[in-house]
DNA sequence: TAAAAAAACTAATAAGTGTTAGTTTTGTGA
DNA sequence: TCACAAAACTAACACTTATTAGTTTTTTTA
């Protein structure tokens, strides 16, 4: 019937890629069919491909992406000549704003990637420890030149992971609050907490 | 062939609900079917429908029953007489005790209700949406007592209830550090921040 | 120990899954 | 305008899904 319209930059598998990634936030994985993938698009399940492999390849190609994305940013942030202190803030302010420009993508990213399948589970699970232990360290240089008070640097970096992930949460309330504002205070808190002392 | 043992305190539907919460935290609700369900009980699938209505009652039975749970404390902690700031610490702790008792059922009720049908599902983000209100209420009223520096209600209570939930992330470090471990450093971070001023 | 109830079984259903084969339509460049 | 390639289509495949019906086995009760 119709067909699959590619957008300026971007080919009719990035199309696809853009849509399912959509879907498998709203539904899950496996909770989309590629009958109901094709709908959207506006197209025959089978058409789909033409232009890709198979589903799995698609929920790989989403999560892949955004594993690197992180990546590149971490180890650039590892090499600019500033304070611990200032590092761990744009590591913070990056990971806010991919989670507001690739809502779709990182979600899926962080709640699907248990459907990879072999070797690409094993790989990605490998690639997320990495950037945990580099964040690890960067945490444990803070403490030792005295920037961050002495900590357990484990559960530092876990609970500023988890709290810019819970990001997810805000994309409801994206109208009544703005990004800045969110960046702000979460840092904030993150890093200087709430209490009076 | 062999019988679905009920434990001790605990009906056959318990151990059901138990299995299934388990697998669903594992491989997600629409990952996991009733052969594979009857299966780990060693059971034939249709043998479960004699204790059950449906899968989703499986869910939605995972989901209400933490949500149930939180709502309580939440209630408890608002009557008891102690200070703004006590009682958050009160619920943030009661978060990080769930999620290390109850872990396979939080989980399930914090990544698969996306799969709940109406009207459960509708019902759900209600609940889910008031208990989150009832926490900016009292964060708004620790900032008036002069408890709390002049945050932003909401994205503290996102910020906190964002960390707890990433304990899930714990459950894989549970050798290294101790929950008490966890806890402490969780609650100075949040409520204190981490960096020396 | 006989009757009743509970819970297992086998077998089947209808619907849905990802994916492929083969064919027709559409768009493009000569 | 004609040939070629890209991308759509229809139809089917082999398999899995949740669930039901009907039957047999096991357990409980009297």
């Amino acid at each position: 019937m119709s067909k699959i319209v590619a957008s300026k930059n971007g080919s009719k598998k990035d199309v696809i890629i853009k849509k399912a990634a959509s879907l498998f936030r709203k539904k899950g994985f496996k909770g989309t069919s590629m009958r109901e993938l094709a709908e959207n698009i506006g197209v025959e399940a089978s058409s789909l491909y033409n232009h890709i492999g198979s589903k799995s390849e698609l929920l790989q190609h989403i999560c892949f992406k955004v594993a690197n994305d992180f990546m590149l940013q971490l180890h650039e942030t590892d090499k600019s000549e500033i304070s611990t202190t200032q590092k761990l803030e744009k590591l913070i302010r990056f990971h806010i704003h991919m989670m507001m420009d690739g809502y779709d993508e990182v979600f899926v990213a962080n709640h699907e990637w248990k459907q990879l399948e072999e070797p690409f589970l094993s790989n990605f699970l490998t690639q997320r420890k990495l950037y945990e232990s580099n964040m690890i360290e960067l945490v444990k240089k803070g403490i030792q030149q005295k920037e961050f008070k002495n900590i357990h640097p484990h559960v530092a970096v876990f609970t500023i992971l988890s709290a810019v992930r819970g990001l997810e949460l805000w994309q409801r309330h994206k109208k009544n609050v703005s990004i800045k504002e969110i960046e702000t205070n979460m840092i904030n808190h993150l890093l200087y907490g709430i209490a009076k002392q």
